[in-house]
DNA sequence: TTGCTCCTCACGTCACGTGAGGTGGC
DNA sequence: TTGCTCCTCACGTCACGTGAGGTGGC
């Protein structure tokens, strides 16, 4: 009466294919209780079933195999808090991929039914401003996150000085956030002076720019709408210099979504 | 006034990597409408908008790009009835797996909350029995759905026939299934006699085996833990030998799932 | 002795991302 | 002329899957 399972017996127990155990044994995530020193043989345990089991679950769940390791290892040294910590963190990870999937739909559906919005373009001659800001390379699926946190901190800087913003909230995209979806992103809030506000931000000042510039009405799900409308525009006319695009949170909050406003800014050749 | 964008250009109004730009352009997605010779600088032109836009969000969807080229290609031709059908088919392929990752959060929860169910496990001699069967190799992804069509079919052969099943519905699942996740699966009806109930059937004998007998009481969503309490019996007791494992539908339909009731039987040597 | 199970490379998959190294246009 | 944008390889990523070719155990 031993407790060993050959790779097939444990594949069969535990319903993780052979293939995928000999990758983790590899990769270190779920190691045989005994390799045979001469054949190479692999040998499970029983008490290896449950961590096998929890792996399949996590997989199924699309954890990364590092992930899943250190839930394991949690497990291992009898830290429940640490191992439920890390499982509810990915849960709210696939909650909020769900939303994502979810307003996707919705724009999928708009984009298929619907006639692309017709958007009005204004020029504007932006002169330079002071600002405090906030500024990191931000990957594209991080910016959200990253954009809230910036501007909490902004206010809070611009309270703690007793200064008052002297427009919306801000922000500044390198071209190359858009085009390598990873880039220097800048929130920030203009100021009527110089200001060091401190705490984590910068005094800088925005440079002046020419601007194409359109009002984006509703939901940032598909702000997408707006930028291809204002690329076009730009694009047509010749008129696009390099430089960062502007966005303007102009009605940042609302009940309805469809109430929200957004300016975005192209930069532009001055008009002669 | 031309309605020409360079990648870049494109990139920013679409939102579309540059790097995804010239990977949808390497495989035939999303072709510029012109392509410099000299210099091999890409163009693309205002009208490429829509398309690109729907590219980015059937992706967000995580559709194949396989898939999304079919998409194109029915819009292209005003096939809208074809495009929404494609569309369809693979949001109801994302519920689906909503509802599976649902229940893999809830076996994960019982997996590490509770305590592993102990199992009866009984011996049984089984003789050689006559069936009607249906058979295939199948992937791991689609058994549920094939078993359900065989299932169909065998009952739907039996009925015309005018032949009763002698027993519940059953399925023979070869070990390579398990091991590779493809491999043959044998749905079959046990009858009393030789029957050929044709219509995609085949009359079959089920060969005699010794069995450990296992009762799995709920949905087929913890199966693995009645496989693995089963697995690990059978592996202490070096008993098992090679063959396929049996499923024996009990009870395979019950307004409560706790109702449902599954035989597994995996193959044993006799005992003298 | 014959299959069956197991083994180790080596390479493929999918949809891009990451550099490296180099050229054209304003 | 200087950067900036664009170009093409070539290789990496992630979690395995797909063979090929070969050996051990009953």
């Amino acid at each position: 009466v031993s407790d060993l399972f050959t790779i097939g017996e444990f594949s069969r127990s535990t319903h993780l294919s052979v293939k995928a155990l000999r990758h983790y044994h590899d990769v270190g995530l779920l190691e045989p209780a005994a390799v045979d020193a001469a054949t190479g043989y692999r040998a499970y345990a029983v008490a290896q079933i449950p961590a096998a089991q929890v792996i399949r679950r996590l997989r199924d769940l699309d954890m990364p195999l590092d992930e899943v390791r250190a839930v394991l290892d949690a497990a291992a040294v009898g830290d429940e808090e640490e191992r439920d910590r890390l499982v509810v963190v990915h849960l709210q990870r696939m909650e909020r991929q769900l939303e994502e999937t979810q307003s996707s739909v919705a724009a999928l559906r708009s984009l298929l039914e619907g006639s692309p919005p017709d958007v009005d373009v204004e020029f504007r001659v932006v002169p330079a401003t002071a600002a405090v800001a906030v500024r990191a390379d931000v990957t594209w699926d991080h910016v959200e996150d990253w954009l809230g946190g910036a501007q909490a901190t902004l206010h809070a800087a611009l309270d703690g000085a007793g200064v008052a913003p002297a427009g919306p909230d801000s922000a500044l995209y390198a071209t190359e956030f858009f085009e390598a979806h990873v880039g220097e992103v800048t929130a920030y809030l203009p100021v009527a002076g110089a200001v060091d506000a401190g705490a984590g931000t910068e005094p800088i000042e925005i440079p002046a720019v020419d601007l194409a510039v359109t009002v984006h009405a509703g939901s940032f799900d598909d702000l997408d709408r707006t930028y291809a409308a204002l690329g076009a525009f730009v694009a047509s006319r010749a008129i696009g210099v390099p430089g960062p695009v502007r966005e303007h949170y102009v009605v940042a909050e609302a009940a309805d979504p469809a109430d929200l406003r957004t300016e975005v800014g192209w930069p532009i050749a001055p008009r002669t």
